[in-house]
DNA sequence: TACTAAAATGCATACGAATGCACTTACAAA
DNA sequence: TTTGTAAGTGCATTCGTATGCATTTTAGTA
């Protein structure tokens, strides 16, 4: 194997020091045009690229932001990481990815702090207060995405949070299913300790509330496809009873209860029931599904975790949560006017 | 900022050399018992972590595997993305993301290779020749996941390759077609120079022959979403000549296809045409659509592509091709029986 | 108890690039 | 020409850990 070409080969071909060559690669060093251009030409011949390790061991920035997942079977997060990816690289980060298992990620965060991270950002993971402290220890700030930590009103944020305004978002869905005059609206939870799904469910019951409804029936689904199945079987199990509306906490949940109504249960949407999910996943509109749904601002949310990563970073900026707009996208799988 | 707790001092405090720390550390290095307890005490106390850019940068060895993949859309490499993660943690190594636009990802493989990354793994992601030699250079293997180069019998492999044995598939699914009586085989390609695409025709095509079949009608769909509607619309142009079976080079695009042919034609699957896909991706199996497809072994290609990289990197071992075998997966889309 | 092999420990150095500092050079103004 | 200023350059050090080597300690055996 050849030995690594370093700056100082660089430096001996083309005749400089090897400041010269680390002035060279550094945006806004003072290096001459002449010097620049013997260094890249050396460069070129051997074949010479930065250490980014060894740049990073003295800069003390990696470059690196840490991003944590789970679930990457519902479409919402692929989507998420793939923008995410992209705007970060923008910025010249680079993605260090962990799939976590949804649950507490002990393991996951001290693995991804060895690396010196510049930033961490979680999403569809829970993280503990006490986690959250070690990573500001270590100076790498956190950006939840599509989640939030309670907080009490005088403590400070632990970490910075990106989320929709699921709440409204959730009163929305509920009057436009009032507007479509269903009766009996049932609710599926998604996972139930979760700042979406606590949100949603709350804007939902309140805005029934308001319009002097309440939730029929509720089960959980748990964020989890097949767990939504059981939800939606359970919750249609009474045919003497059964919901004539149904809010699901999540696309990816939706379409499962979709496929059991209607494979299953031989029930016509939105003519039996109507269904209605939360993100806007591309299969929400699909032609099999159509599903009627609440669009997350995904851009917006990306642009908002880039933004707060470079200003904790660069301007040492305070974490804090930001709030994006939701909006309602109506499609076939809910009834729209009252019959 | 507290300045960053580093080995020495923590050796400091459990009054041994920094040396010791760094055995601490280091599985199989030689420290007693004594002093491993009194310096993890001390590590503890202090929120002492490795840091692993340095150990990077003296063992030359970073533990990050660099992984390039475009196409998230695809439900297919999100999950073979979670698998290979999760796998490749086991053997103590992390994945640096890249999404790439699919193209030629020059660019993209130089920052990957400045971060000294102990391999590369390529998803939907063609790779040039030159860019191979420069990552065999550089001392990164690189394992091509479902792509494959084209090679002259007599030179070397530049890469290593795992993919499914696309040949055979595409020929399980001709005479699965063929079986059920179809007369009139349509087929819609991929992406037209990857390899996958040309091992699926080339399959479909010879089968089909064997059988004394020929592919009644093609068109392209890129391995799009949208392109691959476009290419149903135009195979079904002519309602004087419509397909009575479409085999489409992957669930992605079967699943776009489905909905072009029920929605805007009105037409019934699989009583009017059956349609067929390639991956076995999770949506295949959804009430709505039940693909007959072709599953990739995904579990055994994650399996080799993590064997292929700790294979070069221990044992030197030379980038070499595997392949796994598919099955038919048989659902409702299709015609079973000659009618 | 004496002797030997093995284990444990510390010292010093190396990994590759960035940067503060001191110095030289170039160039413009007086 | 002299002076002042800015740009360019190189030296030497630094980041935090791993490891070869020499040395000391321990344990094991006769």
């Amino acid at each position: 194997m050849r030995p690594n070409v370093t700056s100082l080969h660089v430096a001996r071909l083309a005749q400089v020091s090897q400041s010269a060559v680390s002035r060279t690669y550094t945006p806004g060093a003072s290096v001459s045009s002449a010097t620049r251009e013997r260094v890249l030409d050396a460069a070129q011949k051997l074949g010479y690229r930065p250490n980014a390790i060894a740049r990073s061991l003295i800069t003390k920035r990696s470059r690196i932001i840490g991003v944590v997942m789970s679930r990457l079977d519902n479409q919402f997060y692929p989507l998420v990481l793939e923008k995410l990816s992209k705007r970060l690289r923008e910025d010249g980060l680079h993605v260090l990815l962990f799939i976590s298992d949804g649950g507490e990620s002990d393991d996951v965060l001290a693995e991804i702090l060895q690396y010196q991270v510049d930033g961490i950002v979680m999403a569809s993971t829970e993280l503990s207060s006490a986690l959250a402290r070690d990573c500001a220890n270590a100076g790498s700030p956190v950006v939840l995405f599509n989640r939030i930590t309670r907080q009490a009103a005088h403590e400070p944020h632990p970490a910075s949070a990106v989320t929709s305004d699921n709440e409204a978002g959730a009163r929305m869905m509920a009057r436009h299913l009032v507007a479509g005059g269903h009766k009996r609206i049932a609710y599926i939870a998604g996972t139930e300790q979760s700042s979406t799904n606590v949100d949603r469910e709350r804007g939902f019951r309140e805005e029934l509330a308001l319009l002097g409804k309440r939730i029929h029936a509720r089960a959980v689904g748990h964020y989890s496809f097949e767990a939504a199945k059981l939800a939606a079987r359970e919750l249609f199990s009474n045919p003497a009873d059964r919901p004539d509306a149904v809010f699901v906490g999540s696309d990816h949940m939706a379409l499962a209860v979709m496929d059991v109504l209607r494979m299953e249960l031989g029930l016509r949407i939105p003519e039996d029931v109507s269904v209605a999910g939360f993100d806007n996943v591309p299969q929400a509109a699909w032609g099999a599904y159509q599903l009627t749904t609440v669009e997350q601002p995904v851009d917006l949310m990306i642009e908002a975790t880039a933004t707060m990563l470079r200003e904790q970073l660069e301007d040492g900026i305070k974490p804090h949560a930001v709030t994006m707009p939701c909006a309602l996208v109506r499609r076939a799988s809910t009834r729209k006017e009252y019959t």
